[in-house]
DNA sequence: TTAATATATATCGCTCGCGACACAAATGTT
DNA sequence: AACATTTGTGTCGCGAGCGATATATATTAA
């Protein structure tokens, strides 16, 4: 038996199955507004500055173009964005938000607060929770341009 | 414009992303053995102890049987597995190694370092892996039992 | 024993995530 | 100008994830 094959030495099982809990304790949140929860990333995204180019949603969420259109399609049939043709550059597909979209931000406030307070029994300290994101963020730099 | 819906202050988000893209990195060393990320899990769980149930192997991945069955189908099909009706309880289902599951251990044996390898560049110190695998595992613990 | 309930697994339908590829518009080259 | 190349976005097909629900078998209650 392989050591290194044991499921409990793998740090990547463990943030994948950390990511998959924690999208779904997002879900009883997110299911109200009607969204899931990459459509909500797509939102916060929006939210922060609106009318962007899909190119740049794209990076932002280090997603391609095989995931997020199909998404902004959806979410435009929901009524939530509006997908309109570039002008300068016609290959270009500007996302903007509808009155739909930006009154959700309005019901969505409180969310992270929710997940923060849903978390207060196992929350990582201060301390833990500055390294969680600086490793973290360290490992999605590097692996972002290793393409 | 509410500062907690930022993006950058998610902690989902990272451990979406990183998830997301450390699987990319192991697709390039699956790919050869024919497998996916979810199915290498599955067999690396049934190499550790063979001739598992698919509640076992559910618990073990923490993934419920609407995920599971379709998976272990598909690697039937493909012949790394063997599904029996239990005898005892004939509702189980008993997951075995065929063959070729078992000779692709020999063959899966250098994916780890080989991962560990790649990662040399942005490795958390032994310090921020403790922090990271110790906060990930509690957080985990906590989900898990919070349905 | 029979009926009610619980349990193990499976099926269905939808959204994602992604490799492979298509396509039009923009840019560069000759 | 004419052609080749690059770029921005989209389409297609497949394998996950997962909520809702189905099915068969096991267990419990009456």
């Amino acid at each position: 038996m392989y050591n290194q094959l044991k499921l409990d030495n793998q740090l990547c099982f463990r943030l994948y199955t950390a990511s998959r809990l924690i999208t779904q304790a997002y879900r009883p949140l997110l299911e109200p507004l009607g969204l899931t929860y990459p459509q909500y990333l797509v939102l916060m995204v929006l939210w922060e500055n609106d009318h962007q180019l899909v190119s740049d949603i794209s990076k932002r969420l280090v997603l391609e173009s095989n995931t997020i259109t199909p998404l902004l399609q959806r979410m435009e049939s929901e009524g939530l964005v509006v997908r309109t043709k570039g002008t300068a550059d016609k290959r270009q597909t500007l996302v903007s938000l509808s009155r739909k979209g930006i009154a959700l931000q309005e019901q969505a406030k409180d969310i992270p607060d929710c997940i923060t307070a849903a978390f207060s029994d196992c929350a990582p300290s201060q301390e833990e929770s500055r390294v969680l994101v600086q490793t973290l963020d360290s490992i999605i730099k590097y692996l972002k341009n290793s393409d």
